[in-house]
DNA sequence: TGAAATTATTTCGAATTCGAAATATAATTG
DNA sequence: CAATTATATTTCGAATTCGAAATAATTTCA
């Protein structure tokens, strides 16, 4: 091919994705940020900051915001590592663990009924295009 | 599949792909949402703001931010319609035109350099699904 | 060991993005 | 044709995001 139609094809899908996940986030007062956090804890028990930052797509000084707004929301707390002083470990909070266990399956199903036009094989070569789209453009810097 | 690896991946690929525009255009000091502006009026000659909001991907408060800056830098020009007082038409400006005549060719090899790690038959495939997964987050409303 | 380099995180100010309400004009329709 | 509704765009204030510099702790290695 001779054109960025794929670009703008993957733009346009990642965009409208969003916007659904904004919507169903919203309605629980997170915004997708918020909700990435707190996805990668539920599923991870703990994690340091560098982890957070490692594993959803925020740039440090984003992620200090974000991760202050739960703090202050409740729903997740923050403590200085003993082994090393730099490093601060997050993980859910009671209220922040019953939000989730309330709103992940929802929105699991929900994220799965779009998937779910896909069947299983168009989705893994999907996933694996995807992968290589991803690694290509990271050599480019 | 019963996961959401699927959505992951593609944020990571939007994500990687997005930093590489990014950084692209950055060297001509432009941002990701003023380079598709110019990008759109480069192909299409005149679009009103309208127009603009619907093939880049950015919401109506915000286009207004975006198209005063670029007005400001001087790469297009904004008339009022004369059939429709309602409608501001779109150009670019010589310097615009120049801009992008420089710039584009350029941006273009770079994104194609990571697209070809796809073989057509890929991309095509890719470009399908992604369709299909853009038009299911929509009726998610 | 102790200076230099590295790593984790925060702070800061600026840029961008957003949604909701406002404005202006055009189209509809009763 | 006047009142209502719809469309295009902007304004506003707030929320979010960003990059760069600062801070603090750890590791390296001469």
């Amino acid at each position: 091919m001779n054109n960025l139609k794929t670009i703008t094809i993957l733009f346009r899908a990642h965009n409208s994705l969003e916007k659904a996940i904004k919507d169903d986030v919203l309605k629980y007062g997170l915004n997708v940020s918020e909700f990435g956090v707190l996805e990668a804890l539920y599923h991870k028990q703990t994690l340091s900051v560098k982890g957070i930052i490692d594993k959803v797509l925020v740039p440090n000084s984003s992620m200090s915001y974000v991760i202050e707004n739960l703090v202050n929301k409740g729903y997740i707390s923050k403590i200085q590592s003993l082994k090393d002083k730099r490093s601060f470990m997050l993980e859910l909070t009671k209220d922040g663990r019953e939000l989730m266990d309330k709103v992940f399956p929802l929105h699991k199903k929900n994220m799965r009924a779009i998937l779910d036009v896909l069947d299983e094989n168009e989705e893994a070569i999907l996933q694996k295009a995807l992968v290589k789209i991803g690694k290509a453009s990271l050599n480019n810097n």
